[in-house]
RNA sequence: GGGAGAGUUCCCGAGUGGCCAAAGGGGACAGACUGUAAAUCUGCUGGCAAUGCCUUCGAUGGUUCGAAUCCAUCCUCUCCCA
């Protein structure tokens, strides 16, 4: 499944092939949390915007419309109609980010749905039947997001928790498969790396869950708190510990220099809400630095957003005119913006494995980590 | 011609003697956002040598220790009756 084409110091270039689909590393996920990414974009959308994986939740659409409704409707690519590989993500983040909706015990998390209040209940055996209804091409495991930073003893706990987890998903995993009607009997499964700040944690953690075998491993649990060097240490610290004939997924992150530094300590697929969200309150990439559509200065500006891009929305529309959509709080700045965004994301992530293939990503990463953050 | 009412800081609008540089919206300006409870949230919006001072609530004059608030006149606008 991963192929491991080159590497420069610890940067991999890869293939990762799938029943739905191959895609090439280091990769982009771009992020359709309930089945649509926000701001208005279509499945045909990101086929012109250079998407190789699609990433959707378990939570959410097991609140709506239903996994069994979408499986009912052929699974998540039939109903979206994205005819290429499918990430899900396992509702794992959602223990994180609902925090004051949700209580976890051995057996899973207790959620309150945060649309209507009902009590949901999701464990291991759960996310996964979820997934495999959605008939995503890779379920993620159940785990628990700890946020940064968090008591030593606390992460121990949660960690050792999410490994008997990790079991359980695997186990539940091998018996959806093999049922007859199994909306995709090869869907794989990613194991989640955990541990906090504390490196050893993380270290012991990983060797845990490489014992099992999974089809790919997930660093989660980073960007949540912890200033940016703590997030490239624990990533430097892990990575040894990751098997190396497996895909590496740094799971949420991040901006274009964080996906460039974690290229470089060894990592092979990102995914983010950043350009998207971001994109939506009018803060746009571009090959200089990020710039902020809503700021007056950009209220006579003919240039497109970025005069480097090839997007769709820049080789038509100006920077003077999307300011003028966001001002009148039209949706299509969202839509242009998004748009941009994540064809920008998608073509860092092209030229990043250009430039390993031509051996020259050290130079890559010195001309551009620093520029592509930077405000302007 | 007669009667009633209204004019507040960029806009709408609250405020009827001190706690008012003046509520609350909107707009403007700026910031945040990292496995999406996010087309969201936060800050800011008279001036200055700034724990204070100055200018400001249609205009002018007055009452008062003190006025956006009370009185007089004027200006402008709205509505009703002729």
């Amino acid at each position: 499944m991963y192929q491991l084409i080159k590497k420069e110091g610890f940067a991999r270039r890869g293939h990762f092939s799938t029943v739905h689909g191959d895609f090439e590393t280091p990769a982009f996920m771009n992020v359709a949390t309930v089945a649509a990414i926000k701001g208005g974009l279509s499945a045909k959308d990101l086929e012109d915007i250079g998407c190789q994986v699609m990433l959707s939740n378990t939570y959410h659409l097991h609140l709506r419309p239903g996994d069994e409704t979408v499986r009912a409707l052929g699974g998540i690519r039939a109903f979206t109609t994205w005819t290429g590989p499918v990430l899900t993500d396992s509702g794992g983040f959602q223990v994180f980010s609902l925090a004051k909706l949700r209580k976890i015990e051995e057996d899973g998390a207790y959620f309150s749905s945060h649309i209507d209040g009902r009590k949901i209940f999701m464990g291991p055996e759960e996310s996964m039947q979820i997934q495999s209804n959605l008939g995503s091409t890779i379920a993620m495991a159940l785990d628990e997001c700890i946020e940064n930073p968090s008591p030593r003893d606390y992460v121990e706990r949660s960690c050792a928790r999410t490994v008997r987890w990790l079991a359980r998903c695997k186990a539940e995993m091998s018996r959806l498969n093999a049922l007859p009607g199994t909306v995709n009997p090869h869907q794989l499964l990613f194991g989640i790396n955990q541990g906090g700040t504390y490196a050893d944690i993380r270290m012991q953690n990983m060797r845990e869950i490489a014992a099992l075998d999974l089809d790919g491993y997930a660093i989660g649990g980073l960007a949540v708190g912890e200033p940016t060097e703590t997030m490239y240490d624990i990533i430097s610290a892990v990575e040894p510990c990751m098997p190396a004939d497996k895909i590496r997924y740094l799971m949420g992150v991040g901006t274009p220099s964080n996906i460039i530094e974690s290229v470089a300590r060894g990592v092979d697929l990102f995914d983010c809400v950043m350009p998207a969200r971001n994109g939506r309150h009018g803060h746009l990439f571009t090959w200089q630095g990020v710039r902020n559509l809503n700021n007056a200065k950009y209220e006579l500006d003919t240039l497109p957003i970025d005069e480097e891009c090839g997007c769709p929305v820049c080789r038509r529309y100006s920077r003077a005119y999307i300011h003028h959509l966001f001002k009148a709080n039209e949706v299509l700045a969202l839509r242009l913006s998004v748009m941009h965004n994540l064809y920008f994301y998608n073509t860092l992530l092209q030229k990043i494995r250009a430039s390993l293939d031509d051996g020259n990503f050290a130079d890559f990463r010195a001309r551009y980590s620093e520029i592509l953050d930077r405000r302007i």
